[in-house]
DNA sequence: ATTGGTAATGAAAACCATTTTCAATAAGGA
DNA sequence: TCCTTATTGAAAATGGTTTTCATTACCAAT
């Protein structure tokens, strides 16, 4: 997969679009902000640089990167869909969160997919045998409480 | 933990709430139900027994099952919040779904947990430390094409 | 370069699941 | 039974997302 500046270009010229400013504008957001952006955000970042934007085509540009695979969606319960480019393809089949119960934070973990490899293959294999289902995809969220939270929890209790 | 009739009755009035009728009904609806209901599906159960039923109280008394963990609540990005009655402990700490991208249906798998124990344990032992966050539960999202969905594909590529 | 067909845009309105408001009701301790 | 107050249901509000539609601007063909 091409990654040089602007790798997506010619990535959404493949696809049969056109390669529009916005495009280009939201796109630049998105690979260089901080993960997990909601429309909103994406939006006001763009319209830092941009201002004509408007936040229908952002929902709109968002779909398109995501039947491109080139964006991925998530819903993690705080009301707004929050979405994330895909830097590489093993995000797209595996991607895993820790999520903080008290503040919402979301950390991106990745790491552990040498271990996990094997694990899952097995669990995929026997599930795919079992109900008859192709998996493409998959990831796991754990809950819980960041560093952070657990951090003020103990203070509270202390006074 | 007590599971004869009406287990949930003494576990309600436990959290100093007060047993009504409408939640009653939604209870027994949620347990009688097939899975993954949304608040308007579980209105319309409830309101062939109850007519009287609001959809605000449904809303209501789910916030109130899950904040007394009873119920949990999945969003699985087909615009509705879907809600589960907790039938086990165990489904509360790790809880997996097969969802097929192409009719959304969700299959609820809960078998591999013996085998995936270990796994997991360490896994989240890793990222606890290196995160240093504490991890309460779990879920994995196995996401593809279901035995149906492959079928009519397949018919629709022999035309 | 210029042109023309049409995909893409943005403002406004519509949509719709969920939440809030508030007066009426009923659970359950005294 | 009485009384306090948590709970209820209808209606209205909320707010993220989608639809509508007239205008704009890509870009392939000229
Ligand atoms: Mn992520
Ligand atoms: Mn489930
Ligand atoms: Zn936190
Ligand atoms: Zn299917």
């Amino acid at each position: 997969m091409p990654r040089g500046p602007h790798w997506f270009h010619r990535r959404i010229r493949g696809y049969g679009c056109r390669l529009t400013l916005p495009r280009q504008r939201i796109l630049e957001v998105l690979s260089r902000s901080s993960k997990h952006l909601s429309a909103e955000e994406i939006s006001h970042r763009v319209h830092q640089v941009y201002p004509a934007i408007g936040l229908t085509t952002v929902y709109r540009t968002l779909e398109m990167l995501i039947s491109g695979a080139m964006v991925m969606k998530f819903d993690f319960g705080d009301g707004r869909t929050r979405y994330e480019l895909i830097k590489d393809q093993g995000a797209l089949i595996s991607h895993h969160h820790l999520i903080c119960r008290v503040c919402l934070k979301i950390i991106d973990c990745a790491e552990f997919t040498g271990y996990e490899r094997g694990y899952l293959e097995s669990i995929k294999k026997k599930l795919s045998k079992k109900y008859k289902f192709e998996i493409r995809e998959h990831q796991t969220r754990f809950y819980g409480v960041c560093e952070k939270c657990k951090k003020e929890v103990t203070d509270y209790a202390k006074r």
